[in-house]
DNA sequence: CGTGCTTTTGAATAGTATCAAGGCCGGTGG
DNA sequence: CCACCGGCCTTGATACTATTCAAAAGCACG
């Protein structure tokens, strides 16, 4: 996996090239970290001082937090583009986990150069505003999920969930490696319940098909109904 | 309710006022909105427009969002500086309503200006910035407890999120007007489940008192000890 | 070709939601 | 001022969903 200047980046979500000027994309890529992870292997542990941020370059990430008896529960996905560790007053201390589902590269900039690059990138400010505002209404979105649907919806929504973010690769399998425990614990429930309802998926409505440890994903619009009464369009 | 121009407003939670130049609260000023909203009127209803961004100068407001079947979910609660209605792109229409919880006060600022503002007060959006990705990992240390907790646990939580939000009176009552279905909809359950859990609290726990209509908290320590394993501290 | 981890399946249990009825309170009008 | 009405809240009984516990099967890896 290749380390790459900004400025050779092709990255097109990467914040930094979207929304800072040439210049600055020259001194940001002098000063920036790049560190490739191995499937399995953290970026982020809970507790750990916050010195920067991370941006993925390339690779598929998951987020989560530890809650009662040592129970995680997965935040979200991430993925190429994406940002890692939010900046924000107040918390010194990450109050999450990220762990690199497979290889990834990894760019981490430090707080000193993030508030430097603030202040003189005015859209860098507003985009990253911008795209926090977005994270947020989804995230929203997901709690009423969350709060509303029961187990059957819920595994629904995490397999759209990671459609959405990683993709399918060209068997219509989900492009990235995960367990029924992530998928248990993306939405609040268990394996066992997840692995009741996955079997209830491929044999019942035949949405989609274990492949071993892959599932692919047959008729994505089923379990779009499955849960489409949650979304209201306008 | 008096109306006031940005610049003899004392609420010194505002956006505005904390990060915008003087030369800029003026012309802020003279082209925002003012509107007394009554008790139970609506500020936002999903599906409006998205023209500008509201403000709370001074009241009480719950954000909400419909889910399956009608069924609503308070998405949060909202009070003095805080702000109504995400800007971000991708969107027309609000995917959330908002209703005053009492009279309220409420400043409006249409988009126009706000982009003006944002590209003139790089503070501002570097404070905004910040704001949402602090309101982001409340909400997902929120959707995390939606998932894991059990209802009294819910409810707990509910109540030490109004606390919170809208603080006690001398009584040490909850300051704001609310049913047994709020509560219900912004944890996940419904009535039956909240009055049951209400009333072990008072009469197993002593943690609350119900008086008429009102909730006096005797020992919020007690409602955090019993969500107290979620948080992990550093 | 074991060994250990993940997944599946079954049965029992516990926790919640649902349904139904009655009580309480605040507001309204006689 | 009192009686009544309607909405909100409480409580009980019941049904159901989901979790837990247990065990076996499948799979991946050395």
């Amino acid at each position: 996996m290749e380390k790459t200047s900004c400025e050779l980046c092709t990255n097109t979500n990467c914040f930094v090239k979207m929304y800072c000027s040439e210049e600055w994309i020259q001194k940001i890529s002098s000063s920036k970290f790049q560190v490739v992870y191995k499937q399995n292997q953290n970026i982020i542990r809970e507790g750990e001082l916050i010195l920067g941020m991370f941006f993925i370059q390339k690779g598929k990430v998951k987020v989560y937090s530890t809650g009662l008896e040592s129970r995680q529960h997965i935040v979200r996905y991430a993925s190429d583009g994406h940002i890692l560790g939010h900046m924000g007053l107040g918390i010194e201390k990450y109050s999450i986990s990220a762990v690199a589902m497979e290889d990834s590269l990894i760019c981490f900039i430090e707080n000193d150069m993030l508030n430097e690059m603030f202040v003189a990138n005015s859209k860098l400010s507003i985009g990253l505003m911008m795209y926090y505002s977005r994270e947020l209404r989804k995230s929203e979105t997901r709690m009423k999920n969350i709060a509303q649907m029961n187990v059957k919806e819920k595994v629904a929504e995490a397999l759209l969930l990671m459609i959405e973010i990683f993709g399918l690769n060209k068997e219509n399998e989900l492009n990235v490696p995960f367990s029924r425990e992530d998928i248990a614990s993306s939405v609040g429930t268990n394996v066992e319940s997840v692995s009741r309802q996955l079997t209830l998926l491929e044999e019942a409505e035949g949405f989609i098909e274990k492949r071993g440890r892959k599932i692919a994903i047959l008729n994505a619009e089923g379990l779009k109904k499955i849960i489409h009464e949650y979304f209201i369009q306008y």
